[in-house]
DNA sequence: GCCGGTCATGCAACCGGTTGCAACTTCTTG
DNA sequence: CAAGAAGTTGCAACCGGTTGCATGACCGGC
C-alpha cells in the first residue's frame, strides 16, 4: 500500500486548485467558499492525506512540541521517580488534547545548556519542569531569555512566570487535622527538604492545625527527608531516637511514608495502634502497602494535565497563570 | 540576551561565504577546506548559532525523532507501569547518545491509526513498542507499510523485524535451578499471561531445571497472572488453596511478587522460611520489600538503551536485529 | 605556454508547507 | 449601466536548511 498522495500540490492537482487553496481549505480559512473546502477535504481524507510537519512547522515556526524535562532521582529511573511516571500520563493526556506532541528531555541538572539547544533550535515551544534540586538556575536560564515554561512548584514572588501546584498549606492542614481528630497527642512531622516551599507550606498548614487542637510541635518529632523512598526510613529512625513517645506522623511523600512503616514494624510498633502514619500524593502504591496508606491526595493525573493546559495557554495568549490543584485527605488504614 | 544570529545565512554573510559553505563546513563536508571549516564553525560557536531543525528536517526527509509508545496499564500511569518507566530512562540514554529525539506516544491499544499519523506526518522515523495486549495488531500495521520499528518481545519466527528481549529461557532455568538448590520439594509457577511467548520460554526453562532437579512441576502449583501488581495476590491465594503445601514459588514479576508475598504473610506464611519467593526483573522496588526480593534480573537501563541503538542502527543501515538480553539471579533474602 | 586535473566555493533548485497581495467573478447599488 | 464592494482563488515569495552541478583558482607535466 504505497502512497502517492504525498503533498498539498497532489491533491491540489486533483481537485484543480492551487497548493495556497488546498492550504488554507485544511486549514479551514474563511477565503475558501465551503463548497471547495469540502471537496477538498473529500479528496484529502480519501488519499489518506497526512500533512508534512517539518514543513509546516517552519513555516509557522513553531513546532508544537512541549518539552518535559526530567532527570532520574538516582542514577537510574526508579520507584523514586514514580511521582514524575505518574504525572506523566497526565501531561500527554493533556498536551494530546491540544494537538501538542510531547518529547522527553532527560538532563543532568546541573547543567542549563539544554534550553538553547531545544529552543533556539526551534524543536520544542516550551518546556515543562518537575522538582529538581536545581530548578532555580534552570527558571534563571529560562526568564533570562524569554523561554516559555511551566513549572511544578510555587508562585513566585518576585517574578513571573507559569506555575502549577497543589494547595500544600491546605494539605498540611488536612493531615495535621486528622491526626488530632483520631486523639493523637505526640505526633511528629517527617519533612522534604526544608528549604523546598513546598514543604515550609506543608509544615505551616501542618503547625496551624495542631496549634488549633491546642497541640505544639516539639522541635525533637521533626525531621527532614528528601521526599525519596528511603529518606523515608533514615528519618524515621532519627526521630523514635529523639522521640520514642511519638504516637503518629505526619510523612510529606507516600514514598518516604513505605520506608518509614518499615521501620515503624522493624522497632516493633504497630500502625496505627502504636504509630498513625499520614503519607502524601496518593501515588498508586499507597494502595499496596500493608496497612494501606492513608494520605493527601494530589490529583496527579490532573495536575499533570493543568500543566499541559497552563503552558499552551501562555504559549497562545501570553498568560501567565498560577494554578492550585486543591488536595483531599484519602483515609485507609494507616491513620 | 537576544539572538541576532539565527540562521546560516547569517553566519555566510560573516564569514564572507556562501550559504552552502557554511551548511557543508558545520557537517563537516569534506569538500570544504580545513582551514574553512574552522573559521566558520569559530564564529558559529562564538555567536552560539543554533541550527533550525525542523528545516533540516524537511531537506533531509528524516526527523531524528523516535516515537516510545506506551498506554497506561490501568487508566492512568501507576505502579504497574514501573517497568515502563524503568525501561525509559534508558531508552532515552540510548536515544540521545545518536542525537535523536524521543517523542511520547500515548496510545489506546485497541487503535492503530496512530502509526500514519506519526509516520506519515514526518513526525518520527520509527516506534518503540513495549509490552501491550494488542501489539499483533500494531506490528502488523507496521509492517504492511513497512514503518520502521523495534519491539521489547521475542524473536518473531515468520517475519523479520527488529527486536530486543531478556532470555527468558535462561531466566527461568535460574530460578528454578536456585529454589533446587535451597532444597525446595514443591516449587509453584505464578506465571503471566499463559498466551504471552516470553512466559512460555520463562516456564519451559523453569521445568527443564526443576526435571533436571528430579522435581515434578504438578498443575495444581501452576498458576496464571497479568503481570501486573494486583494479579500477583491473587493467584498466589488460588495456588495455595490447591496446594496448601507448596514450599516455593516463582513469581513472573516482581510486581506480582510483592503482592503474592502479602497473600503469604496474611495466610501466616513466613518467607523464606516455610515459602522461598522469587521474582523477576528486579525493578528497582525489589531491593525494599521486606522480606528483600531474590530476582531474575533483566538489566531494564541496559534493555533501554538497546531498544535505541537497535532502531537506529535499523534506520540507518536497514539491518534486523534480534538482540537477547543476559538475564542474572539476584540473591536477596527472600529466597 | 597550454592542457587536464584537483580542490574549494558558489549558484540555484528543492524539501512542503503558509500567506500577502493581486486578479478575477459576481453582485449590489446609485 | 458603470462603479465599487464582497467573495474566491492563484501567483509567487518565504521559512532555513541541503545538494547537484557549474565555476574558477591553482597545480604539475609535457
Amino acid at each position: 500500500m504505497k502512497k502517492t498522495v504525498q503533498t498539498i500540490a497532489d491533491i491540489a492537482r486533483m481537485a484543480g486548485v492551487s497548493k495556497s487553496t488546498v492550504s488554507r481549505a485544511l486549514n479551514d480559512s474563511p477565503l475558501i467558499a465551503e463548497e471547495t473546502k469540502a471537496r477538498i477535504r473529500a479528496i484529502a481524507h480519501e488519499h489518506h492525506f497526512q500533512i508534512n510537519l517539518p514543513a509546516r512547522r517552519l513555516s509557522l515556526k513553531e513546532s508544537r512540541t512541549l518539552a518535559l524535562v526530567i532527570h532520574a532521582y538516582h542514577k537510574d529511573f526508579s520507584v523514586a521517580d514514580l511521582f514524575t511516571l505518574e504525572i506523566m500520563g497526565g501531561i500527554a493526556n493533556g498536551v494530546s488534547a491540544y494537538g501538542y506532541d510531547l518529547l522527553i528531555v532527560q538532563v543532568d541538572p546541573r547543567t542549563t545548556d539544554w534550553v538553547h539547544a531545544y529552543i533556539d533550535t526551534g524543536r520544542v515551544d516550551g518546556f515543562i519542569l518537575m522538582t529538581s534540586s536545581r530548578k532555580k538556575s534552570h527558571i534563571q536560564t529560562m526568564l533570562d531569555s524569554s523561554v516559555p515554561f511551566v513549572i511544578w512548584g510555587p508562585t513566585p514572588q518576585q517574578q513571573k512566570y507559569c506555575t502549577v501546584m497543589g494547595d500544600n498549606f491546605a494539605g498540611g492542614k488536612l493531615a495535621g487535622e486528622h491526626l488530632v481528630k483520631i486523639g493523637r497527642k505526640r505526633i511528629a512531622f517527617l519533612g522534604g527538604p526544608p528549604e523546598d516551599l513546598e514543604v515550609q507550606r506543608r509544615y505551616d498548614g501542618f503547625l496551624a492545625a495542631l496549634q488549633a487542637g491546642g497541640q505544639t510541635l516539639e522541635p525533637e518529632r521533626v525531621g527532614w527527608g528528601d521526599f525519596c523512598d528511603t529518606s523515608g526510613g533514615f528519618v524515621m529512625r532519627e526521630i523514635l531516637q529523639r522521640a520514642p513517645d511519638v504516637d503518629a506522623v505526619f510523612v510529606n511523600s507516600d514514598l518516604m511514608a513505605v520506608t518509614a512503616m518499615q521501620v515503624l514494624r522493624e522497632e516493633g510498633r504497630r500502625v496505627p495502634e502504636d504509630v498513625a502514619v499520614v503519607g502524601y500524593d496518593d501515588l498508586s502504591i499507597s494502595r499496596f502497602t500493608t496497612p494501606q496508606l492513608t494520605t493527601v491526595r494530589q490529583h496527579i493525573p490532573m495536575a499533570g494535565r493543568l500543566l499541559a493546559q497552563t503552558l499552551i495557554q501562555y504559549l497562545q495568549t501570553g498568560l501567565v497563570n498560577n494554578v492550585t490543584v486543591p488536595v483531599e485527605l484519602v483515609e485507609r488504614q494507616s491513620a
